[in-house]
DNA sequence: GACCAGGCACATC
DNA sequence: GATGTGCATGGT
């Protein structure tokens, strides 16, 4: 399930050399080349297996990734972090074991409800789920009771290694400043649309691309808060 | 002590 | 369809 094309500088410059003639493309290229000259790769996503990554990706709904970590962390010590084992611990037990990333009664449920749906579904293979074809797998996934739009593309693309756009809070916060979406119509699907309609369709540029946008998202907040609306690193 | 973080579902209008 | 609210911990 690992990446089949090398996703490295290289690649990606050969990528997005290749003109989509629109000025909107040419302005997503530029502020992807801008952010990634200023950050570098981000190696994501911070997990070890596809089932690892999903669950990471319930955990997160609006929480620091650092409060996740130590949830992984307990259930992985606990030799709970498979999708058997979440089926079997009682919800109770899942709740204290994730509770360092807040939620932690509500992402019980979703995570119980997600490995609910994989085992139902996929025999529990996630392995199983890269065969089905992306626009139906994300419906699938959209219809578990705890996955919405951003939970089901992060699975897709970080954890299935399909080419969608992931967006969120930062992309959104990012773009607007930028002034190429105006954020009373920021609905997640347009938002999403302009990446998909204006990039080469690729996992590694996709996955790239989201990880910068967290990572500037976090540096102006770090800068700026607790104002956390201007961009303060020049030509980002 | 206040604010923020890699959302989502549900109730209400 | 749009808006408001509950869910919760831990770092700054």
């Amino acid at each position: 399930m690992r990446q089949q094309q090398p996703c490295n500088e290289k690649y990606l410059k050969t990528l997005t050399s290749q003109s989509r003639g629109s000025t909107t493309s040419e302005k997503l290229i530029e502020l992807f080349w801008n952010l990634y000259n200023y950050f570098g790769p981000q190696y994501w996503w911070p997990g070890q297996s596809p089932f690892e990554i999903a669950i990471g990706a319930i955990l997160t709904q609006n929480t620091n990734w650092q409060n996740v970590e130590k949830a992984i962390t307990n259930l992985k010590s606990h030799g709970l972090l498979s999708h058997k084992a979440i089926l079997e611990i009682p919800h109770g037990q899942l709740a204290q074991l994730i509770r360092p990333a807040g939620y932690f009664n509500v992402k019980a449920k979703r995570i119980k409800n997600f490995v609910n749906f994989i085992e139902e579904e996929f025999q529990g293979d996630m392995q199983e789920m890269t065969l089905v074809d992306t626009t139906q797998m994300r419906q699938k996934l959209l219809s578990v009771n705890g996955i919405g739009p951003e939970t089901a593309d992060s699975i897709l693309l970080y954890a299935l290694e399909k080419p969608v756009f992931v967006v969120d809070t930062y992309t959104v916060r990012i773009l607007a400043r930028h002034d190429m979406i105006y954020l009373e119509e920021a609905q997640y699907h347009l938002v999403q649309d302009l990446f998909m309609e204006n990039l080469p369709m690729d996992t590694c540029l996709f996955n790239e691309y989201h990880a910068l946008f967290v990572r500037l998202g976090k540096e102006m907040c770090k800068r700026t808060r607790p104002i956390c609306n201007s961009c303060p690193l020049n030509g980002l």
